[in-house]
DNA sequence: TCGTGATATGTTATATTATCACAATTCGTG
DNA sequence: CACGAATTGTGATAATATAACATATCACGA
């Protein structure tokens, strides 16, 4: 098993041989995985039986590393666009399961505020909300 | 098994045998709780093997009435409180999982809005707040 | 280069949350 | 009362996640 220096991550980050193979599978997906999809999409390039164990050790390190995001509330995982340093919120379509990331605008700020000022610490992870994307509900009103 | 009318239920919705047990158990206790939870506390109550799906079901209908709300983060559920017509954020403390309900403020309906306007159409969901409260914070300073 | 502690990985088992599907019972209405 | 709709009972399975033990690999200092 090699061990690769990767291309992708920030600050060169090393990625060990099974860390590197899911997030770079989740770099190529671009869009939201639960652990057992990424199990399933991995199998052939591992060529191994893939244990559930294997993933969610990779993906806590890379949660941890904050390379990738859980959405906790759909419970799947998410490589962060390069472009984006801090997800402040994401929409999600409960249709096509589509997830679209974005900054904090203001008013989430402000919110946030409010919220720290009544002595609560928040943690940094994006707000999630959830709904039918444009594109679901022109599908939809047939 | 009795066909009861539930006294606390707004507009005189019947509830059934199970669900009335199941709602009233959630009323009393006053926290969020799992499903199996609710199935560790009805055992006493109804004195028979509850099966999971009795309870999912039960709250699969209290979530379509709205006299709960699943906070889908933490997969739990809890009773609405009564004074509350809008549970329009929580905040959900990691460390003892309390959570506090509170109505929409103003930045949240700000931000609201903005995401209706780009045409994602919003469920009536709470938003979920996550961190640490106050008083953990002062317990796990030492 | 070797030894060792730290880290990563392999493996088995179990826990937690949730749904599917079929059957039986109860409820409500004509 | 009959019958369709709704509710419930039951067994099985699916989906998500963690615990625990063992082994292998890596990194660093001597």
């Amino acid at each position: 098993m090699q061990t690769a220096t990767t291309e992708q991550a920030p600050t060169e980050l090393k990625l060990s041989g099974n860390r590197k193979a899911v997030y770079m599978l989740m770099q190529q997906q671009q869009r939201a995985l639960s652990a057992y999809e990424i199990i399933d999409l991995l199998r052939p390039q591992i060529g191994r039986i893939i244990h559930p164990m294997l993933v969610y050790r990779c993906l806590d390190f890379l949660l941890e590393k904050q390379l990738v995001v859980k959405l906790v509330s759909v419970n799947k995982f998410v490589a962060l666009p390069n472009d984006l340093t801090e997800p402040g919120q994401c929409l999600i379509c409960e249709i096509c399961q589509a997830v679209t990331f974005s900054a904090s605008s203001n008013p989430l700020q402000q919110q946030k505020r409010k919220i720290a000022a009544t002595g609560f610490k928040l943690n940094q992870q994006p707000v999630e909300f959830h709904g039918i994307c444009a594109s679901c509900q022109k599908d939809h009103t047939e």
